[in-house]
DNA sequence: GCAATACATTTGCCATAGCAACTATTTCAA
DNA sequence: TTGAAATAGTTGCTATGGCAAATGTATTGC
């Protein structure tokens, strides 16, 4: 008797993991007084790696849609973290900046995010890091067409 | 020279493959007409597995919070999928079962989520789903006590 | 038997997310 | 060169999600 094919619900392993990330990123920031959400991490770092970037652009390397962006970013333009300035020759889009003071939380936060990262990867080795890279990848192209 | 260990931005992998999985679920849902977003699937199979089971079992079965169970459950509830009923012998805690046809669609969604599951997992192997639940895991409990 | 405590669920508040429709601007094409 | 289509961003609507506080019910200790 030969095994069928079973149906992984792999999905289920995903969301779990994620959210308990999250958590801990969440916790972490608090505990060491960076008022910043995940999500407002993650352009934050786009950001600073790529001072000016539009919100198209933020979308992209963040996997979120435009929409989300834009309200992410007003909230982190309330709290001064960011700022929008018009491109001079078109006036549709954004340049976003991080300001003087979202430089500094970044910098605040940049350490507790790598403590973070490692804490996660604890147990785990650079060949697992391929395993799960080239696993992720191919769900992902498996989900991508459609 | 040795390399230093370097931090492993697997949060944004896994974000990423969590929305695309999602994206697909609901895609598929609406093209067989099955009116249901991807949380309610994981609470409807909850139920159908253990049908009457409390909102905290469901809570905690789905790695969800207590009012996030209680607010998809009044949704689930206003389509006529589920039902709450009182304990006999605890007045503060619901029983909620899934109707009937609460149950004919999870019989029409059911195909469907088993096919976006292999989907996902084509071109991969049974040692590949050892290694991902494995490593996702290690980084569940990596982060757990805190 | 009653006060303190625990428990199950709900409500309020806020943030993220996806979709569709809308505005403003730019580009393209006949 | 003007009208159609494309592009960038916003707004409205709905759903999920996390936290803290509130509500209603049960249990426990005295």
């Amino acid at each position: 008797m030969k095994d069928q094919p079973v149906s992984k619900n792999f999905g289920a392993i995903i969301d779990r993991t994620l959210k308990i990330i999250k958590a801990n990123y969440q916790k972490a920031f608090i505990e060491v007084g960076v008022d910043l959400t995940t999500e407002q991490w993650v352009l934050m770092d786009s950001l600073f790696k790529n001072n000016g970037i539009s919100q198209n652009d933020l979308a992209n390397g963040s996997f979120k849609n435009a929409p989300t962006v834009s309200r992410i970013l007003d909230l982190m333009c309330k709290k001064g973290l960011t700022e929008r300035r018009r491109f001079e020759n078109d006036r549709r889009r954004y340049k976003i900046f991080l300001t003087q003071f979202g430089e500094e939380t970044y910098k605040k936060a940049l350490p507790v995010v790598i403590d973070l990262r490692l804490k996660g990867w604890k147990n785990l080795s650079e060949e697992d890091y391929q395993h799960f890279t080239r696993i992720m990848d191919q769900v992902f192209s498996n989900f991508e067409q459609g």
